[in-house]
DNA sequence: TGCGGAAGTTTTATCGATAGAATTGGGCGC
DNA sequence: GCGCCCAATTCTATCGATAAAACTTCCGCA
């Protein structure tokens, strides 16, 4: 794992807070103090505050007049609000995808998508390729600002699952909704790319809501 | 103009850089030197350097890796990047507002449309008066997150709009493209409002490209 | 005449220190 | 027993200093 080579500190920093924020080591809601994480990440003050900052900026973390720093909390409506405005935001930018897709396109989702399949639910990597899968569908979308404002939802919700990841999702084959979504996706069928997707998204929520909900 | 109470240095560097990059002070791809605007802003390096940290997440500066901030770029490109990525965003936002607004939010439009059309272009308050009139045709999607994509967007083409300012726009009334828009709106005539703000946008675009290109 | 590089000058990134705001924990009066 | 106020303690925001990196300038050599 080579990293560090002629990167800032501070952006070290940001990329491990963003880590630890997505993946749920950083709790929602949970105080972000400085030095703590200074002494975390083995830097000063300064790089840490200045990661925490532009985390700000992009929702993962708030700041609070002068009162430090916080983990973006986690509630219901936040998350409803997020897969509302998520399904509403990929609708135009799954739309654009399909419009502009072309073969190396195609062959990237189909590779993203026997990447995600081989892969158990459980597995370390799932989260990453289960990232890339998404992230394939809408690479094709010509606007890489709307894509950004897509991946920036995609991993506000990933956080979402990892809070609430120990959920079991009874009767539900996740697998089998990727495989649907791609085969929709492959055929240039805008309707039903769009609708599975967004049940894709709905079940999803239905389960997370229910977890978050009781803790 | 009280500001300051209560209010983090950072914060309100922030707020001034942001101004005077939109405002094209600050002009795009100038090198942004620390030390400089902390004497500008009477300062120390570290609210600086979060404040330009915030921005770069905000896509109104860069971070260089290790050669510090500069304005973000204005080239052609990313404008009409800019330009599409608008009009496809608003698009389902707008669509969302016309569906959920109610008698308070078209009330707002109708004031907002009225405080604009009251102002010369030249006004000093019309930059303001343009952006809320703009906002408020949004203001009811009920998704805070789109709505701030959108501001986001908005920003950045204002930002555009100061850079090539002195352009005039020879033949063109914007205060009856206004107009239209406001009473397609009103009518919830989504389509119409889409065709004439998507228009609207395009006319823009058409005037500042050929005031970019000749720079 | 033009290039490579050494020396000097800026600028960046980052640290450690510190004043001042919040928060916490008691202790006191009711 | 309960709420309120003050002191002790914890954190935040911000400064000034500084090593390291990136630019400039200028000179000697081909």
């Amino acid at each position: 794992m080579q990293a560090n080579i002629d990167e800032s500190l501070t952006t070290q920093v940001h990329r491990r807070l963003r880590d630890d924020l997505l993946r749920g080591v950083l709790a929602p809601g949970m105080k972000l103090k400085v030095q703590a994480l200074a002494e975390a990440y083995g830097a000063g003050a300064s790089p840490v505050r200045e990661a925490l900052s532009s985390l700000a900026a992009e929702g993962l973390a708030e700041r609070l007049d002068s009162r430090g720093f916080r983990a973006a909390p986690a509630t219901v409506q936040d998350f409803d609000e997020l897969v509302r405005a998520r399904c509403w935001l990929e609708e135009v930018v799954l739309r654009e995808s399909l419009a502009a897709g072309d073969l190396a396109w195609e062959e990237a989702v189909v590779l993203a998508r026997w990447r995600l399949k081989r892969l158990e639910r459980a597995d370390a990597a799932w989260e990453g390729a289960h990232a890339a899968f998404h992230r394939a569908l809408l690479a094709a979308c010509p606007s890489p600002t709307l894509r950004g404002m897509a991946e920036q939802l995609r991993e506000r919700a990933e956080r979402y699952r990892a809070v609430a990841n120990r959920v079991a999702y009874p009767g539900r084959d996740v697998g089998a909704e990727h495989e649907a979504i791609a085969e929709a996706v492959l055929a240039r069928n805008i309707r039903r790319a769009m609708a599975l997707l967004q049940e894709h998204y709905g079940t999803t929520a239905v389960f997370l809501r229910e977890a978050l909900s009781q803790r």
